[in-house]
DNA sequence: AGACCTCCTTGATGCAGATCAAAAGAACAG
DNA sequence: CTGTTCTTTTGATCTGCATCAAGGAGGTCT
């Protein structure tokens, strides 16, 4: 908690990571300017939350480097993961002030955040944030959809190989790897925050993990180093047969 | 099929049962002109489908009466609702021509659509249209993970209790019934839809339905007319346990 | 080194909900 | 009224995943 704020990592817009990809994307150099007065970075360790569900929550912001999870909680503490923050994916709502869900820092993670306030004014004269966060929000809510699918009519197998192949293709997107050729990559999530994910319990993970690797669908290099040397046959395991259709 | 067009109502937005609640909520009179000059009326019957996922959409529209569903279906049948279409809601995504669900009217469906092309047009000078826009995407976004919690966490009772609920909450608010008192509603669902959107099979549904009313958490007169003495009570069984929290 | 984490794997057992099967009510056509 | 079809209920059985339980692997601290 101590160093949360040593930790910042001011940049230029510039050279930001996420430029063509957050909520910024499609801003002009004068609108860039009025954002960036308005921004400030943020750091948190691995494990970190961010923010509690019900918390009132005075910004917004992108995840620029690191990944973060959103999970909710039942009293009983029955946890639902519910998003997948990746860096450029927008954290908060405009127009409310109390935080929804849990965030939490699954790696390390440096977000860009604005103070609630000013950037909603800022959206008012700003088509073209407006815009950007309509279109990525239209995204998610098409990613939340496909999720239902997977909890509510998968089965455990075909909700890890799921999960594998969104995280592969995810990965594949940020690292411009080219199509075909197997592809190589690191779990961002513990056993059991995948569990949360596919509402499944952390053994049902491990034992389906280790049923795909014996089946050859993937490699497995210590517990989270995988290879997937067929993507097709990844994609077939998870019901999601042929063309792959969403990009990430 | 046939009458499709002949059942047509067309409508002054003026009188529009859900002008304060669609796209257009925001809109002024000028606004609301130029988006009258491109709506159109269509009529669906139960059980017919407005599009099917993949199908070219070259319209987006609202419910204006009825109910539709939005289903995911995979290769070997097994299917998945994700959103329930209530007067109101929104079909379709700006920025995208073909449509990603099936949309299948549950009950006699009147929709209001505007052709795809004009409207996108027209949002990009009405920011109280995209702005509107937004805040329904970003509500639907809230409920799809809410659904997420439902499908990946709780039981079949809860699941069952979560969805009378939902039904008997947006019921109330739009009869605008006061608080307090026994809910009544009909169930717009058939038991098979009701497994669709929860992930379970019909006969699990009517069991649990079954024993809910056994229990006396709700009571039945035919198939589908619902009586909830104590909502309190139900929103227990959800899993919900007091401050119902989000709004219909 | 050893003690103590956290994360992961694997085995044994039990149960909630799926599946298979049958039949009853309701709506409708002829 | 009778046959047909659609929806729903209920029963019997099966099974996939949860639950309970015990270690193993790797890291960090002292």
């Amino acid at each position: 908690m101590l160093d949360e704020e040593t930790k910042a990592v001011p940049r230029d817009c510039g050279d930001c990571p996420i430029r063509h990809r957050a909520v910024c994307a499609r801003c002009e150099a004068d609108e860039l300017e009025s954002l960036d007065q308005i921004k400030y970075y943020r750091s948190f360790e691995a494990g970190q939350t961010v923010i509690w569900a019900g918390d009132k929550m005075d910004f917004v912001g992108s995840v620029v480097s690191g990944i973060a999870t959103l999970t909710q909680t039942m009293e009983d503490g029955r946890t639902q993961m519910v998003g997948l923050l990746l860096p450029s994916d927008f954290v908060g709502r405009p127009g409310r002030d109390e935080a929804a869900y849990d965030v939490v820092a699954t790696s390390d993670v440096v977000m860009c955040c604005f103070r609630k306030k000013p950037f909603e004014e800022l959206m008012v004269h700003t088509p073209h944030i407006a815009q950007r966060l309509l279109e990525m929000t239209l995204d998610e809510l098409d990613a939340a959809r496909e999720w239902m699918l997977v909890l509510g009519r998968k089965t455990a197998r075909e909700k890890i190989a799921s999960l594998l192949s969104i995280i592969a293709r995810r990965d594949a997107s940020l690292k411009l790897t080219k199509a075909a050729g197997p592809l190589v990559f690191d779990l961002p999530l513990t056993r059991e925050a995948m569990a949360d994910y596919l509402g499944l319990t952390l053994e049902t993970v491990s034992r389906q993990i280790s049923a795909l690797k014996r089946d050859g669908v993937i490699q497995l290099e210590g517990k989270r180093h995988i290879t997937v040397p067929d993507f097709d046959r990844l994609m077939e395991e998870a019901g999601d047969d042929n063309d792959g259709g969403m990009l990430a």
